[in-house]
DNA sequence: AAAGATTGATATATCGTTATATCAATTGTC
DNA sequence: GACAATTGATATAACGATATATCAATCTTT
């Protein structure tokens, strides 16, 4: 009703206490007869109280702000690890904002950097690519904890990543049992760690089973790059029977480049995705992949975090989870 | 290297000065001599000093923090909305961090809570189905600049809308033209302002025209949900010919069943989305559609919010951006 | 009934900034 | 050379909360 936006201070005024009284209310810290605590409860709601953490986190050194900074917030995936992340650290009285530096690196920069300045608690963080080492001591300084995930940049820190290499070797290798001798890896910004890992676990396949030497067309990660991938590796590697995909998006591109060249996913050519997104299951034709429960992922993102910010002195935690094979309509066969 | 985080009192001290001159220094205002201002820039970076922004929010009032509140930001259309938004707000440099209460009324009135808490300047905020009107008042008093977009649920805020109404009138006369006469409309949350909007052109078509009763299923908002709806269209109303959507995830989950079905979209059944997101003309057939520009949406949002902050007198902006028939392959005449 | 323990509240200092006022030293004016 | 104006810095208070110490009043204990 009146002036200025409500404090403690205006409440304490209208309750007949003082401030601290008021502070402990809210709190329910202390000691506090049920009378003054009605009064105090009553001014409040009448003002619309809502404390303000800025000035309770300056003082208390506590901050149950946390941020997650993730590129490509779009992704069905990332948006799955989100919510899951998210949903846990809310109910132990978390605020979780999100940043997406849309992997630019200079952005992600000024990002972080104003994240330090708003004076967050805690970080979950998917570094963008070739993110230099300052960065993480620019973060260390300011104390704040920090996990990383899917991309790990940092020994010193903790992370939560994929079973890449162990992904795409069952992958590789369930293709080779179907009968395909020309398998290609599609898709993945070329500097990406988890890329890296993945393209490992596809060559040792190919080395082991005497497949000769990986046919790797990078590309971008969405759809619209995956078809274009495709359509590249149909021109220059026709030979080709079966591709595994760097994630479902690139992988749902490369089906549609299929279709529109006349070839069934899944008889023509075999595709087998990474994630195990939505659409994966909705497509049509349903698309193989590699099954990551992201949920459960941004779980244990937020339970590390946790961990790290009430033991700082733990060691350096590293989780990885693995990922499942579910096969749809995508794979079969060589023609 | 030494003890606690950097702050203005830390590196005062190294540089041999007051408080106040490195806090000049560091905003460039007051006089200061060349040569302290050297000093205090050494000392600041050799600490790697970055100023604590809760604590100057607090003291001169100004904060250049914005919240971001949006229901499925997976949603490609979405993401698009909020990078214009963050583009233009980081231009003018402040920092935007985004919530997604997913739609749940509960989880945004926290979230709204926590984010009034942590002391935000500013609020860009699609309105979750339901939101009480008590909501706005709470804005109100704590004196944080709101723009709503896409749902309009108050008059007294400043709004970003679609022209709706002319959109879905446009579709639904354009499959008319093509001579389809059983025209059904897919998809939407029962409650949400926008779909009641669209079906409102959508309906004044129909009336102007003589094609009877609507045929109206809603549905969710993505694609599993639009196959799932189409499904049941095509057993209810078989002789329905022509579908508008909702929006494009609707749309293309009503492609996938009816491709699922034998059913070819553009030839059997003609199909047109709503928001040009990046699938619909990555899809095979790829989507005619009602195509917004998301990005253009977003700043024309950051722009009011921006005018909102440096003059709070100014009336209750409203701004309408209009939509565009995009033909690609998924309408044609009724067979 | 005197001494100590408990209860319910408050006074004061502090977190890291910025706004305002003040002040000494220098410069300019006539 | 006296007085005002400017320069370059500092002292002080305030933002809105919390931590700590303090304190009067009441309640135990023997």
């Amino acid at each position: 009703m009146s002036a200025g936006k409500p404090t403690l201070a205006s409440v304490a005024k209208e309750a007949g206490v003082s401030v601290p009284t008021v502070s402990q209310v809210m709190r329910g810290t202390g000691r506090i007869s049920e009378e003054t605590r009605q009064k105090v409860l009553e001014a409040a709601a009448n003002q619309r109280y809502v404390p303000d953490s800025r000035a309770a986190s300056m003082r208390s050194g506590e901050n149950r702000e946390i941020g997650l900074v993730i590129n490509q917030i779009s992704n069905p995936f990332n948006a799955e690890v989100i919510s899951g992340a998210v949903s846990l650290l809310e109910s132990e009285g978390y605020m979780v904002s999100i940043l997406d530096p849309r992997d630019d690196q200079v952005r992600q920069g000024r990002q972080l950097e104003a994240f330090i300045r708003h004076g967050r608690g805690g970080l979950l963080w998917v570094p963008a690519v070739d993110t230099p080492p300052e960065t993480f001591d620019l973060l260390r300084t300011h104390g704040i904890p920090t996990v990383t995930f899917l991309r790990r940049v940092s020994r010193n820190c903790d992370h939560v990543g994929i079973r890449n290499a162990e992904a795409t070797a069952t992958a590789t290798s369930y293709l080779a049992d179907l009968g395909h001798r020309r398998i290609a890896y599609l898709g993945g910004s070329l500097m990406t760690y988890v890329r890296k890992e993945r393209i490992e676990g596809y060559e040792a396949v190919l080395a082991q089973r005497g497949l000769g030497p990986g046919i790797i067309w990078p590309s971008g990660d969405d759809k619209r790059a995956g078809m274009d991938a495709m359509d590249a590796l149909l021109v220059g590697h026709p030979d080709v029977t079966a591709v595994v995909c760097n994630g479902d998006m690139v992988a749902l591109g490369a089906c549609y480049s299929l279709i529109r060249s006349g070839i069934q996913p899944g008889q023509g050519v075999s595709v087998i995705g990474f994630d195990d997104i939505e659409d994966a299951s909705v497509a049509v034709p349903a698309l193989t992949t590699m099954a990551v429960r992201p949920n459960k992922l941004g779980q244990k993102l937020a339970q590390i975090l946790l961990d790290r910010i009430r033991t700082p002195d733990m060691p350096v935690m590293v989780s990885d989870v693995s990922a499942e094979l579910i096969v749809r309509e995508t794979t079969g066969a060589p023609p």
